[in-house]
DNA sequence: TAGAATACATACCGGTCGGTATGCACGTCA
DNA sequence: TGACGTGCATACCGACCGGTATGTATTCTA
């Protein structure tokens, strides 16, 4: 195994035990019993669990920018976009029986604040979600989607603030019924989508086909 | 100490421990050092850590449960309690400098999800306040404060997923001005209140004193 | 007033945690 | 060919975890 295999694989490993479950219940030995390394290995390509938490985030988010950014393409019109990322949030979360929020979404309530870095490394996250629900919101503004223009930013956030619950919700109440019709809903009502345009589109996922591999 | 004071001493500094951290961080130990028993005392009257985490939200459900009846009380109107609700959600969670989310609500991130009667309890927890919120939306409806009529039970989880994003985000960020501003705005777009209503009511959390007292 | 039950206190347990010290195979380059 | 850095593997560490065994003071009961 080569040394960015090695990394590699111990990034994807911690990444998928911290989605299953969370930052706190993962541990070093777990996580490198399951990617098939030793713990010197792992102490040799990172310096602490935390650390590696910080590069599991970077290695998260270069993961699926790809996706957002098809989900965003400025080839899709804005409510397409909005229904597929719609869908990329049942595609990503609620694929199978073991529902969870995102654990990124989450890991903030796991992790005790003594660790700057980590913290650090969410908020950044939390922010480049943000930003990339204002650019949506923009769009939908500018294509006159929205009943009225309100503080946009704001808007972000508060799309930031419901998907959030909607994925911690899933965790414990893993209804994906019920999720699947708040999420949307939801939605609509936040950004004040004109009801015209309510469910006008159907799911376009099957265009973002790299992602069912990469889920896979 | 009597029996029933050791009993609460320990519930209510396992709630005031977890508020500001979470259950995974929080260690027995800890709890019974702060609480001024011995570990003896403490499994003495809980029979696991887990246990005492169900008793406390039980507690914590009974404490603030009188704080939910005055806010949601009849005697208010809709838009009252609504705003009395928003003011209560404020002095319970970005009162002080250690602004967390309600530990309840993120605790289904924390808990692995092997122990059953815990995610039960939450479960349970959740449900209950989503009950509130019902109650809250259905009065608004009725005063016609509300845009248009919707599946009401869903408008209560949005309110919920809301919320509970909201205060999660406070966990990592806490930017009380920002919050201030986005948790009303997201709940009056979420219930669809008519535009003519929005900040209409200013704040009579004064009527509210127990809580202060309570929290104090 | 004897004795049983209650309400703890103290000391300790096995297990697991994140982290480390050390050794060694192997490729590189002088 | 030998010194050296890289990329691990193994064995182990102290701290801490939730939980327990046991002793004891107090109170309630008969």
């Amino acid at each position: 195994m080569s040394v960015s295999e090695t990394r590699e694989k111990l990034l994807e490993t911690a990444l998928t035990l911290i989605w299953q479950s969370n930052y706190s219940i993962v541990g070093v030995n777990e996580i490198c019993k399951q990617a098939g390394v030793t713990k010197g290995a792992f102490y040799h390509h990172f310096e602490s669990k935390a650390s590696l938490f910080c590069e599991a985030t970077a290695y998260y988010w270069q993961v699926i920018k790809k996706d957002l950014d098809t989900i965003f393409s400025p080839v899709n019109s804005p409510l397409v976009q909005l229904e597929n990322l719609i869908q990329f949030l049942f595609q990503a979360k609620l694929s199978d029986d073991s529902v969870r929020g995102c654990p990124f979404f989450n890991a903030g309530a796991q992790i005790g604040t003594d660790d700057a870095k980590v913290i650090e490394a969410l908020k950044n996250l939390s922010q480049t979600a943000i930003t990339y629900n204002l650019a949506l919101i923009k769009s939908l503004d500018a294509g006159g989607y929205m009943e009225r223009s309100g503080d946009m930013e704001q808007q972000a956030r508060l799309m930031y603030h419901f998907i959030h619950g909607v994925m911690s919700y899933a965790y414990v109440q893993p209804d994906v019924e019920t999720i699947k019709k708040d999420l949307p809903e939801g939605l609509y009502r936040l950004l004040g989508i004109k009801q015209m345009y309510w469910y006008s589109t159907s799911p376009t996922w099957e265009a973002v086909p790299s992602v069912q591999q990469e889920r896979a």
